[in-house]
DNA sequence: CTAATTAATGTAACTGTTTTCAGTAACTTA
DNA sequence: TAAGTTACTGAAAACAGTTACATTAATTAG
């Protein structure tokens, strides 16, 4: 029989009430019987019930984290972050992996909402679109809801992310400024937001210096490695080569160094820079530079901010933007 | 007001003992009334709720996933194996992430069991030691406890494993094939199981095919890429040289890469072995040969295996060990 | 010194299910 | 035809908390 309030009221010689309000501390219970409460409390070791207490608060401490691949590398860096300060705050994450299928992604937030999570993060960028997201709008009424790296315009969604247009921006320029001038881009899908802004950001850089664009230069494929080894293999195969390359994910450019190399060439050849800044990027290839977009501290970020909303804490913006920075390494060479 | 089941009942014009019969499949109930119960539960969209099911039955279809840190990527590769099975049955994660932290183990322990989870996976090896495990002992002892890639001797725990000595056994041995015959190791420490069962590995191998182990090609680093890197970086300040270089985890291969390429050699001077087989590890310096313990499958092996026991459906054995394989890729080359 | 507050506590209703126990009606069996 | 099964259903008691309301004692105001 496990320990329940009615021990505790019972060896403490009070009512349950009692017990309840020193639990709770709410109102007021006289410092005397409190002490005397909780001696009782910690002497039985006893952990009030989660589901009577559910049952009545509609709560038990959980949000829910809703992601489209494990495999994305970016993902459990910020889960991570996300993680560690949930733990702090005492609350748990439920995990769930949508392998990029809305199908499977309105399952889990029905899930989710019939286990009565306090919130729910959604991480990573989505396909742009009414249809898709406007599942996350009607949701977005009912509970919190944050999104990390993406937004919906118009709804109640709150948002941590980083400005993509500028992390583009600055890359680009980067290589600018070591003198290249012949800059490829492997991109992914435009139809999602983030390989969107990344285009503009790609585009502007060159405009804002005056350099042609280049529509050979801009290759889409699926931004993972593979994505970066096809694009490298492309990329190679015109006739004027760019220099230096840009890639929309950190997993594109390490495809993209690995094509590379496997072509006989180095990062002496070809400069490459990555988007995201997963911890494993400074390890590989004796580092490569990339648009660093704090995956921990985005996660840290995003669990503070759903904590304050669901504490109905005021804030004052519901769309946090992080200003996004270059983590150089060795993997881009000035031309001389 | 949400819906409960005491509209149900009301519109269906039956008991509520009634409709939860309906809802559990539990004893007979006509055909007549369920069809009828049943169409009002579609028509109302009702959804029990999960907290007054967990009063009593102390459960609401949950399992704790604890590992030591989503940066090491063989989790992540796990934990999509046992997050799809589990999907497949209802099941939800809640995902705690140690940092290596026995203290942070125990906290989460808690929290789980105060939550009512119905089982707990531990990821990953532990440290050896009585008192660095008692605790899982006696978890076990309550609920279905699972361990990935390690086990506690004489006690509750199930695990799902691959035999480690053996991969270490078949790495080393594929070295020998080629032609190598001074084989580095750059090892985890000892104290965790698994580095202890893959130095064994090394060792039988190398005995076996009669050649003397030589100490200082055994080499105790941390298990990311920080020791594959400073590892190297030893072997190759010694006189007598490797050849070949077998590392305990895939992300030492990873450093072991960068430290080579870095100093101007490439897989044709050094030989590399990993361990592992994270999903990244294809697409790296032209693809990594390493020793495959099926991440994804033995996350969901897992899960299955835990929820068949939640079930208490009897099973043959407690220790269900996978054979590892070699994946044979381009990280290493013949000596002629 | 009485009336009005205020603080501290208790009683009991309520949260939304599952399940035991009891009851009824129909159907066998002797 | 009476008694015993069986199939189905309902009433009510759990499950373990929270909280509205009531009550008492103590304090303050007039």
């Amino acid at each position: 029989m496990p320990i329940t309030i009615r021990d505790i009221a019972e060896k403490a010689n009070v009512s349950i009430a009692t017990v309840s309000r020193v639990l709770n501390n709410s109102s007021q219970v006289s410092k005397e019987t409190k002490d005397k409460v909780e001696k009782v409390i910690k002497e039985l070791n006893f952990k009030p019930n989660v589901f009577a207490r559910g049952l009545i608060k509609k709560s038990i401490n959980t949000i829910g984290v809703i992601l489209p691949d494990l495999n994305n590398l970016f993902y459990p860096a910020v889960i991570k972050g996300i993680e560690d300060e949930l733990e702090k705050q005492n609350y748990n994450i439920f995990l769930c992996n949508t392998d990029e299928s809305i199908t499977k992604e309105k399952k889990y937030i029905k899930t989710l909402l019939e286990k009565h999570v306090d919130g729910i993060i959604f991480l990573g960028t989505r396909p742009t679109g009414f249809e898709n997201n406007k599942h996350i709008v009607e949701l977005s009424k009912k509970l919190p809801v944050l999104m990390i790296n993406d937004y919906i315009i118009g709804s109640n969604v709150y948002s941590v992310m980083t400005d993509e247009v500028n992390g583009a921006y600055k890359a680009v320029n980067y290589f600018l400024s070591l003198g290249h001038k012949k800059i490829g881009f492997i991109n992914g899908n435009v139809d999602f937001t983030t390989y969107k802004y990344k285009l503009r950001g790609y585009k502007k850089a060159l405009e804002d210096n005056k350099i042609p664009l280049n529509e050979k230069y801009v290759i889409n494929e699926t931004p993972y490695e593979k994505g970066g080894y096809l694009g490298v293999k492309k990329l190679l195969s015109l006739k004027d080569r760019p220099t230096a390359i840009f890639t929309a994910s950190d997993q594109i450019a390490i495809g993209a160094m690995n094509a590379i190399f496997e072509s006989g060439y180095s990062s002496d050849d070809f400069s490459v820079i990555g988007y995201g800044d997963i911890p494993i990027l400074n390890e590989l290839y004796s580092g490569l530079t990339t648009v660093n977009q704090f995956p921990y501290y985005t996660g840290q970020l995003a669990a503070e901010t759903i904590i304050k909303v669901i504490n109905q804490e005021e804030l004052k913006q519901r769309k946090i933007i992080l200003e996004p920075e270059l983590s150089i390494r060795k993997s881009c060479k000035a031309l001389i």
